[in-house]
RNA sequence: GGUGGGAUGGGUGAGUGGCUGAAACCAACAGUUUGCUAAACUGUCGUACGGGUAACUGUACCGCGAGUUCGAAUCUCGCUCCCACCGCCA
């Protein structure tokens, strides 16, 4: 959620802020502009008639006390008429910050300086391309086929037990999986990640302070029974340790990660898209999170696409490093780092990554803060990042590593899978 | 699922209708003392919103929401969460 005081100060750099994203806000903005205004006049006037009301209930406490009964139900009959003015300012009020939060709550962040403007996945920027696309001397297969023909997924067999997008792994199909994980997570751990294992489950206030309720809970499974969201992803869970968090100094750099499954309804897509791998209902992902003083955030996002980086580079695949368009980053972001690897058989690019900066977007909704030297509150800045989503990193290693004998694995795994290949 | 008990500031914990935003202690911070550390002493020590250049000031907040009352941390009702014991279960 935007800051009120953001959009008072700074009226004009929001609205050509959102502009990036294609949204013109005018009208959102000024509406809210006009409510804060008559919002703030009317609590004005609220509080000095509560002030008035306990100045009154003083004097009749000390009336009664010296023991004038008269001159104290004289001052009772003076409340009545303040206090309906009271009942009636105070709906008003009431209803003016409903109002106000629920505009609030409808507009998206700001995106940073440095992204363009745009409005579809072409005008994202390109950043960096790194490593050879593989060649292949035969028909190279898809990652749906080579999973059915080394018996890595079996994809039927969830559809079975549960549904579409719920693949079961099964043999070195799921070592391989395993080995992912537990390199992801060494290399978080010593990139100074402090590992967590996470509730897969959340209630409603974790959902609001990251920004996937209110309007987009169409997207998470929801247990109605016990008033709990399925995760969409680890940063749910990791970012809401700090809900409600005053930092007691400005000195702070908190990192943490985290292995779950993420639960996605994504609904509405169908084709060549979502096949495979490509999209499914249920995932595994590494998660790195972080909380950063404001001066430090860029700092912090350089070193999360460092560090994504890294483990593409490590895993030898190709891969392709791009800025969103304004158009095409998420709800809660100023800015956005997407990584796609490529993916040989499909011949196409495949979404594994993407590291945000939320800036004070998320810890606004969180009530995450810190104290600076003079003993004054400010937001913190909160920032995540996958790092790596598995399903596209399998699909990519698969297919990009079939050779006529069989699948080779990437060196860097092959001491936690334990072989070297599959055959 | 059943039966009890509880929810007060960073922590412990006092407070059952009126200068109580809240005792006391601990922790923390600053200072004095000290060769250093420790101890001792002194002081500071909640958050949010509004008004004010500022000093400052008004209001709200004692789990959440209603109610009673001139006045509620304190009384009433509803809800949530936590703890203990029993039952069930990995």
């Amino acid at each position: 959620m935007l800051e009120i005081q953001r959009l008072r100060s700074d009226k004009e750099g929001v609205l050509n802020g959102l502009f990036k994203r294609n949204i013109d806000a005018t009208n959102t903005i000024n509406e809210i502009l006009d409510i804060d205004s008559l919002w703030r006049s009317s609590k004005t006037e609220l509080e000095s008639i509560f002030a008035e009301l306990n100045q009154l209930s003083r004097k009749v406490g000390l009336l009664l006390k010296e023991g004038h009964q008269e001159e104290a139900s004289q001052l009772k009959l003076e409340t009545t008429s303040l206090k309906e003015k009271e009942t009636n300012l105070k709906l008003k009020v009431e209803e003016m910050e409903s109002k106000i939060s629920a505009l609030l709550y409808s507009l998206p962040n700001v995106p940073h300086e440095d992204v363009a403007q745009g409005k579809t996945p072409e005008d994202n920027e390109q950043i960096e391309r790194s490593g050879d696309f593989p060649t292949f001397a035969f028909s190279a297969s898809p990652h749906w086929d080579l999973v059915k023909k080394y018996e890595l997924i079996d994809f039927e067999l969830g559809v079975k037990v549960s549904g579409a997008g719920f693949p079961f792994y099964r043999g070195k199909g799921a070592k391989l999986q395993r080995a992912l994980i537990s390199f992801f997570l060494d290399e978080a751990e010593k990139a100074g990640y402090e590992e967590f294992i996470a509730p897969l489950l959340v209630n409603e206030a974790s959902g609001i302070g990251t920004g996937q309720l209110p309007d987009k809970e169409g997207q998470m499974y929801y247990s109605q029974a016990d008033d709990l969201y399925l995760i969409p992803t680890a940063e749910v869970p990791l970012t809401n340790i700090y809900r409600d968090v005053l930092l007691p100094n400005e000195d702070f750099s908190i990192k943490l990660t985290g292995y779950t499954p993420c639960f996605r309804r994504e609904a509405g897509s169908y084709g060549k898209d979502v096949r495979g791998l490509n999209r499914l209902h249920q995932f595994d992902k590494v998660e790195i999170v972080r909380i950063e003083n404001p001066k430090n955030s860029e700092k912090a996002l350089n070193e999360m696409v460092a560090h994504v980086r890294e483990l593409l580079v490590k895993l030898e695949l190709p891969f392709r490093i791009l800025r969103l368009c304004g158009g095409d980053m998420g709800f809660a972001s100023a800015m956005t780092y997407d990584f796609e690897v490529y993916s040989a058989a499909q011949e196409k690019w495949l979404e594994v990554s993407s590291v945000s900066r939320f800036d004070t977007f998320q810890s606004n909704r969180l009530k995450l803060r810190y104290k600076d030297d003079q003993k004054k509150s400010h937001l913190c800045h909160t920032l995540n990042g996958s790092a790596l989503a598995l399903p596209r990193i399998l699909a990519a290693i698969l297919e990009n590593n079939q050779t006529q004998e069989g699948i080779t694995i990437p060196t860097i795994l092959q001491s936690y899978t334990g072989f070297s290949s599959i055959q």
